[in-house]
DNA sequence: AATGAATGAGAGTTCATTCAT
DNA sequence: GATGAATGAACTCTCATTCAT
């Protein structure tokens, strides 16, 4: 994500910072207001620049935002990663429990990383690939459980899916009704998950 | 919504067939494009008429908005309505899951009112009060199954929350994701809603 | 300036009634709000008729605004002339004080009129004719109090024009400044009166 | 006003430049048309650029209204004070006389300022708090006049608004009616200011 | 590298007026 | 006589973007 983070001039360093200021800036700004109400010149001024300054580092409005759904999935899939590593790699069936409780948690903690990466869409977008990455994983990790007899025999993409449509329901549901008088937010996360999980067992 | 539909006069009735053709477009274009791509000029020009026009049949962009937000939940309702009288009304458990493979059938075949309905809203609108509307009726129902000793003990919020997070969960990405390439449907949302009615049986 | 006041068919009558309506909400309207902000639409609205409506009594919005100029000059010289009439007809600079202390009165409690009458505009209407009128009035009445020698030799013009100075000050100022701390009204104008006569006596 | 006047760089001149065009024709445009008939378009077409230019030295019409009336103002004032600092100051009375006429002078030879500073105004405009400055130092000398005693036992305030009275009335008249045949106006504005200082003198 | 002046398109909305009904 | 649907121009204002400095 920040190739000139490593950058060793302090030229280059400054403009490195300048342009992570400008990315957190407009992450929150894109997730509070949505696309269309975030404006170049308001961006700028928030962040003591002026807006011509922004074009230096980001070709136009499009290029800012299709950055930050990159960086977001980056921050996803590493939060994934750390997850799965510290986990009890024996057993997959509580892995799969353990990352879906992860994924809803981290979407609910990071909505806006979670809207970028899975719900956001500039107009005119041809097609989403990423989120493929992202079921790849859940996708294997549901066919070990499969290979170890956990499961029913059922197909692992039909397996796969509904597990995400669980999960992504859930999300999205505590993300975009935050007013809605949800009981305890743990317990329906498990609840949800687990659900979703005990209905594939053996 | 289509209160002129029965107009009696030539002109009330034309009237009423230019409203209807403005919520259409509306409707069509506020979903493909979101609230903010979607404008009163270019919507006439679609429509072939003047861009004042259409503030001869609402009052100004929002109440458009609304007025399809409104429109959507009646449909919505409607269909909802219509199922659930044609089903076994003894079983309360096999009428939950009747009616949630209807809430999903019905998001995706009218993905734009569904969208409507629960997922699209304007930008500075404080709260979505219908919603709970649609929640009442479903919690009304696991109640139902909670006094018949059909469900396991649990508290009727948790568990009609988390029969909605399904629900919502594989609508969404129905609609949200069509190229995704997605199991066979009607065995997936079956899959989905037997999922979170059965975790909840006694 | 009612000329269908007169009208004798039933018909005749209410389209004189309707146009006396307008005539009314229109005054209240331009006075209160300027003649930019009144809108042909709003105006029908208060009258709870069409607004395509107004156009039958009235040929435009300039039109509709004249007809209230010329109603008002008419209203301001039947309140000089009752007044005038009312008055001790002897002793021609009593008389002035009074006429000096009603203009500045009827202004005051009349501001629609005297606005219409002495200071609105329509943009670009070419000259103001009828003001001549009231000062030939006045001009009249000090060439009086000249030939009874109750004043200096001084030109009767410049004599009038600084009696009309006096009074066209306060009034506007009472007018358009309503909430400056003046002092007590009616003392005020007095002075202001007084002042600008005794400096004419002999 | 002109703070940009004295701007060192050449593009810091240039803005300072059109400011002060955008002002000039606004100004002109504001006393010929009123405030509703201008409109930012014309006004940038007038000057030759885009209408959005304007917006990069005035916020909005408001603000470019309101700016001319502070300079309006400023403008009056400093014609006042270089007045007052050439006259006798020793004579309190002669100096009001002095004040009086340079007041109506200023107005007539600068009707946009006049008609800025003390009559127009923007609808919905709540309160005009300059005026009081300008009445408050009118006060200040008729107060004087009162502790010499050159006065009559007079109310402080009274005396002050039936000068202002015949003043304004005087500067409004030969504004407004340009085309009115006026006497000779020295002559007019000394009667005039004349006949409201010596009806108060002791 | 950074600024900020400038543009031109486009937004929502209101309006006076016309005219078929 | 009265309606109200329709138009088209006008309005203020915001925006992304460019480019000379």
């Amino acid at each position: 994500m920040t190739r000139q983070a490593a950058a060793r001039t302090p030229r280059a360093h400054y403009r490195g910072v300048l342009r992570r200021a400008i990315l957190d800036a407009a992450r929150e700004a894109f997730v509070r207001d949505g696309y269309e109400h975030v404006s170049m010149r308001k961006l700028a001024e928030k962040l003591g620049c002026s807006h011509g300054n922004l074009y230096l580092h980001f070709k136009n409005k499009e290029a800012l935002f299709d950055c930050l759904v990159e960086e977001s999935f980056e921050q996803f899939f590493a939060g994934m990663r750390s997850l799965a590593a510290s986990a009890d790699r024996k057993d997959p069936v509580e892995l799969l429990r353990k990352m879906g409780r992860a994924y809803v948690e981290f979407g609910v903690a990071n909505p806006n990383v979670y809207e970028f990466a899975f719900v956001l869409r500039r107009p005119r977008q041809e097609r989403a690939r990423k989120p493929h990455a992202t079921y790849e994983r859940l996708r294997a990790l549901v066919q070990r459980c499969l290979d170890d007899r956990r499961f029913r025999r059922v197909s692992v993409d039909a397996a796969s899916q509904s597990l995400w449509a669980a999960g992504h329901g859930i999300t999205s549901l505590l993300i975009r009704r935050p007013s809605f008088p949800w009981v305890e937010r743990e317990e329906l996360i498990g609840r949800v998950i687990d659900a979703s999980v005990d209905a594939l067992l053996a």
